[in-house]
DNA sequence: AAACTGTATCTATTCGATAGACACAGTATA
DNA sequence: TATACTGTGTCTATCGAATAGATACAGTTT
């Protein structure tokens, strides 16, 4: 299991996860129909508990990249691959709504670079 | 002083005054220049904590719709009015979408922040 | 039967949001 | 100058959501 989690991250741990096991399957490095790591062996390999990896399958699920089988197994959905492109075009359709709306009210660019690290900046704290 | 406040409303309070504040700068009945209540004296008519109406009053100024000066009283920004006409309330839910579905494609804060400023350096070459 | 699978629940901890109380410093006015 | 006001800062309490640990449950596989 390629994942490496830093407990003393900002960032949860199950997100960490989350964000690290979509990756790979945007990357093609989890290929659909593939079985993950089951809950119990992902957490004893990562030193965590079962709740944190199940929070991040059930995110992942959630979002259809990934299906659960009680007492079998999670599996790469089939249709991953065409989710990952389509939210890579939900970004950018979402980018460009966005920046039109900055420029309709007026925002230069540098206004609208720190209107967001400052709003993302506020969220984190 | 016309504001009510709901102490069992989902809403806080310092937000209930926010809100009914703008409102009336946006409706022309607080016009600028002129001076708000103080800080104590809405406390004390509301029934609340100094700290609330002085929250609700802060979220205020940082948007340019109020100025306070220490020991004189807070005041309605004379270019409050532009304020409101300028479609912030458009931004604010444009950046929303957009973060959501940042969110939702996995990217980490740190990613946004990165693509924004990439998308917005690409565009202004 | 043993060893595995995902799921559910109960609990503990932490942290931010909210808001109360009160002290501080500066200004106005009588 | 005494007082009554102004905004500000701090210390504290409470509440709830987020996070994550531990453990028990139910079903499948071998």
């Amino acid at each position: 299991m390629d994942v490496i989690l830093h407990p003393r991250s900002e960032e949860p741990l199950y997100k960490q996860l989350y964000r690290q096991i979509l990756s790979q399957i945007a990357s093609g490095d989890l290929s659909p129909g593939e079985m993950l790591p089951s809950i119990r062996t992902a957490a004893r390999y990562l030193n965590v508990a079962v709740i944190t990896v199940k929070t991040a399958y059930e995110e992942l699920e959630k979002e259809g990249y990934i299906t659960a089988v009680p007492a079998k197994g999670c599996f790469v959905s089939v249709n991953a691959p065409a989710l990952v492109d389509r939210s890579k075009m939900d970004v950018d359709k979402a980018y460009e709504t966005f920046l039109d709306v900055c420029k309709k009210s007026g925002l230069s660019d540098e206004e609208i670079v720190t209107l967001v690290t400052e709003k993302i900046r506020r969220e984190e704290c």
